[in-house]
DNA sequence: ATCTCGCGGGTCTGTAACCGACCCGACCAA
DNA sequence: TTGGTCGGGTCGGTTACAGACCCGCGAGAT
């Protein structure tokens, strides 16, 4: 069952990051008793001007007494504080989660929604919102986003919105075609976010792995070469995670290179490259899109993917380090924290 | 048990507001479909900018489609809507008690707090809250405040609050010193709620009931008829309700006099009269304080009684027709509601 | 064919809330 | 006495938003 919290930051996003807040203020007043503003502001992170403001909205409201001598908790602060507990910390647990994900793995920054994306189709959406929320925030104008394809990223592109349109941005995709479902190919998920966000796309509309000369000439054409540089620009990488081995099987490899990919180790596929355990490349898929430079040039690199059972794919290619956000689950969050 | 609902509107009450509102427009949605603006501005009350804003919101988070043929809701929002629902008509059903009271009794405002005051201390201090919250609002620079005494005003009084200062503003008892509790009389109330909220106090230092001659000689007594002329030009008056017997007790009324009360039908009692069943007044206590004159002339007449077994008393006071709001709790208001 | 009404949406403007930044006097301990 | 911390006053810039008004569009009535 989704949480009622999950469901009210659906409605009021600023007014549970408010809740959260002053939550946080009671919670450490209660813990550490009479408090300065300013050593709070050192303990809990906020700006002085901001605590302030709450503080005072607490005073007005008689949860908190302040005096001289610093900030105290009322009585009936502390017992809101006693009945608010349990909820709270539940809900608050992604966030120390997402802290502890991002120490971890050293990411810029990770988002975790409640619950497992295996056990409910809700949590899948979810995650395509937050990262559509995360993608939306950190676009600037004439930014370009090259996304893969997945059904977690299809997702994604469901979800994402924007007010007003972002004229300025060209969605592209990292490759060309891939497997039989349209509706998960890189093509269309870009296609979709542009179109939702009111953004440009390009298309690449060339097979995925094909012959070096068949490449070459390929990359003669105008309409792909045009593409191509677009994609190697890109600022803003979107990608999945996914198995190697279903990865493997969507790209239609052959029985024997599948046996060497696994001998070699390979457990996680990420823009077409498979990783081991340590998240070192153990193989690679020829491209005519976005290949390793163009991975490691770009500035924000947004991995996308839940799910129990993709904990072990999602931790091998995080330890390869050249993604710098997370937007995962709590199910896979918790499994990647228990190694 | 205290409701978490409750708990975040102490928080965040502009969120819950918030949380209210978009919850009316994506219910009202999924009860009526396709659906135009200014349709529903009819319908919900909202002016049209402030609807307008948040289907903006709702649109931008997935919840509703919005095309030129009107406003609809997603599958998404409809899907949030009935898992909200129980706990949203839970809470809003203080809402509709509040409104149904209005109309069943006349009166300009009811404020309906959940809980029985009778079962829980918290419930009392909710509707001290919510009362000095009225209070807060609706009171204008130079207005004098005349309130009784009684444990419900008592806590009003502690919870009373304001910022910036009211140094406009006077608060006075409606009577002098009443039985031996000094912190339920009114005197004690009128100087915490002035001295909460940074108003002026003015104390009437005589007895509540006194003979005709000893009436006339302290009328003489300027610090006397200052008092009184503040009291009786209160533009605001807040009142508490009692039990007739009760209140008969706390003044000492003489055994005799109390049988003819009940005989009359007493059953309630605030500022000094005596009410049946139908709201007629039967007796009277006389008073150098405010009396029924001004009662009528002012402006802002506020009752505020709490507790199941106190809603005959309250019903008495309300059907004498002459207070303009009433602050309760939920068991109150749903016995004033069944006769 | 035209009119009209209700639809969403664009835009300007005043306002209120709020945050950053800076300063102040009071208090306390070294 | 001095330095650090306490709460609080103040000012200016920013932002979010409600009010008010206007627009073009399309469906249905005339």
């Amino acid at each position: 069952m989704h949480n009622l919290w999950e469901m009210q930051r659906l409605l009021i996003p600023e007014g549970m990051a408010d809740l959260r807040k002053r939550y946080m203020i009671l919670h450490h007043l209660l813990v550490s008793g009479q408090t300065g503003r300013r050593s709070m502001v050192q303990a809990l992170g906020f700006s002085e001007r901001m605590l302030r403001t709450d503080i005072e909205f607490l005073k007005e409201h008689g949860l908190v007494h302040v005096e001289s001598s610093g900030v105290r908790i009322t009585d009936w602060g502390r017992e809101l504080v006693e009945k608010l507990e349990p909820s709270m910390n539940e809900w608050l647990g992604l966030d120390k989660l997402e802290l502890e994900l991002s120490n971890r793995f050293s990411l810029k920054k990770s988002i975790v929604v409640r619950g497992d994306s295996e056990q409910s189709d809700w949590v899948r959406r979810e995650i395509g919102r937050a990262a559509g929320e995360y993608l939306r925030a950190v676009i600037n104008p004439g930014d370009v986003i090259a996304v893969t394809g997945g059904s977690t990223l299809a997702e994604a592109a469901e979800q994402i919105a924007s007010q007003p349109a972002l004229k300025q941005n060209w969605f592209v995709p990292t490759r060309g075609g891939l497997g039989e479902d349209v509706s998960l190919q890189a093509n269309t998920i870009a296609s979709t976010m542009a179109k939702r966000t009111g953004a440009q796309h390009r298309l690449l509309h060339v097979p995925d792995h094909l012959s070096e000369e068949a490449h070459q000439s390929l990359m003669q054409e105008p309409s792909v070469y045009e593409v191509v540089q677009a994609i190697r620009s890109s600022r803003i990488v979107v990608h999945g995670i996914g198995d190697a081995v279903r990865m493997a099987e969507r790209r239609n490899m052959a029985g024997d290179q599948l046996e060497a990919l696994l001998n070699d180790g390979a457990l996680a596929e990420a823009l077409g490259y498979y990783f081991d355990r340590q998240g070192k490349v153990v193989h690679e898929t020829p491209t005519v899109g976005l290949s390793m430079p163009d991975w490691q040039k770009a500035e924000q690199v947004v991995a996308v993917a839940g799910g129990s059972s993709k904990a072990g794919a999602i931790a091998a290619v995080l330890r390869f380090g050249h993604s710098h956000v997370l937007v995962t689950d709590e199910a896979a969050a918790k499994l990647l924290l228990n190694l």
